[in-house]
DNA sequence: AGAGGCAAAATAATCGATATTTTGTGAGGG
DNA sequence: CCCTCACAAAATATCGATTATTTTGCCTCT
């Protein structure tokens, strides 16, 4: 491996690889349904052709990557159907994780939330926002005794963002206010206000999803972007 | 590919490889813990080293395997309260998945059900009995509009069953009347009753998981084998 | 003119070999 | 006697090339 790498960053080549194809869909660089030739992919991310097919292959479990026997690796593809599902399992889920999160809290788990919240909204408008604002969602309901439950949430929570990106506003999403939403789920956290903590953040999808619920649905441009070019 | 391969079996050699991998681990065949050397695996499976290492991805999805940065792969390891989680996802997601299954029921989805069933109890005691078993509790959640939450119950049930051949009653345990509680839950579905469908398969599960419990705590043979040993 | 089938090109999957990393071991020093 | 550092052996990760499969374009036959 090179001495100096475009990106400052560790560990093998297959990591690296998966990391970039993550970004590049999540993103939306890569559209969805997008066939991913491995000789495409190998030459953009110049590397060789096992990391990238590995890559492919984790993403695959993230639901990211669609596998198709002998005919290669898509993208996955999007629907209001697939959306739907995503914003009812994240909502059902966190709200789960969340009670069982505030249900052991300890002062460590406090000081990580309001750490997590506090680095987030410092954040705000910066290239790493949307990597803080996950980092505050996940802290909030990383107490939860359930490995797995966690990874679900976490899964779910890219799936969510990646249509975020789709619908055109990675970044500037934040136009609406849900500053107030994070800070009053924030306080009922540390409340341990379980009931109060799970109905703000139930809010706070009701009112995250109306909102990219109607980015999709205004725009005939939206949806183009979206569904027109299979390429 | 070999115009005859020893197992009738169709798809890539990565598939295959996949199949044969995933079942040695989830019967124990692979011991928790167990360290999977490619090269040993590529003997024993006879096949490249490529399939090898792209079946142990796709396994790390499953969480059946870790993926250890630059040190390899290994089985997952076992312990009470990863037994324990998985035992309560199970029910809290199959209770969800079931409710909507029932609430979308149609004709179809219905004979599915009958048959997925009839299918089981023939089976009993015979060798694919523990892939009809899951056939029967997929076919009952599988008219769920969610595939990912679909998809989650699957990967449990085979994080579950496999701590059942752990504790070695792999073909046995339905030693315990089953029976009964199979075929008043399929006639729950059928009325369409979701309520008691989810109040039976809760029953179902609290007993497994009791019956799994006490295995798991009796005897300290079983321990041994499921602790003991990391090789 | 359209359908079906054959051939060529493209692409994916797999293999064998190389380079890099980790792990185990033993000598030397504290 | 124990700890540390360096070296050697093993295992993993990656590469380049080969093989098998699928797709595409074209030609023939009806």
């Amino acid at each position: 491996m090179n001495a100096l790498d475009i990106s400052g960053s560790d560990g093998s080549a297959t990591q690296q690889a998966y990391r970039r194809l993550r970004h590049l869909i999540v993103t939306g660089d890569l559209k969805p349904g997008e066939k991913l030739k491995i000789e495409v992919l190998r030459k953009r991310l110049d590397t060789g052709a096992s990391p990238i097919r590995e890559a492919l292959s984790l993403l695959t479990s993230d639901k990211l990557v669609d596998r198709l026997d002998q005919r290669g690796f898509r993208t996955a593809e999007v629907s209001a159907e697939n959306f739907q599902e995503i914003l009812l399992l994240r909502r059902t889920l966190e709200d789960l994780a969340l009670r069982e999160s505030i249900a052991n809290a300890t002062q460590d788990w406090e000081e990580d939330v309001v750490l997590a919240h506090h680095r987030m909204v410092k954040a705000k408008g910066g290239d790493d926002f949307e990597e803080l604002h996950k980092g505050f969602h996940m802290a909030l309901i990383a107490n939860a005794p359930s490995p797995i439950l966690l990874q679900f949430c976490s899964q779910l929570y890219d799936l969510n963002i990646r249509y975020r990106y789709l619908a055109g506003s990675g970044l500037n999403y934040q136009l609406r206010d849900v500053d107030e939403e994070h800070a009053s789920i924030l306080q009922a956290a540390v409340a341990r206000d379980a009931d109060m903590a799970s109905e703000r953040l139930f809010k706070h999808y009701q009112l995250t999803g109306a909102y990219l619920a109607g980015l999709w649905g205004e725009g005939s441009a939206l949806n183009a972007e979206l569904f027109g070019n299979k390429n």
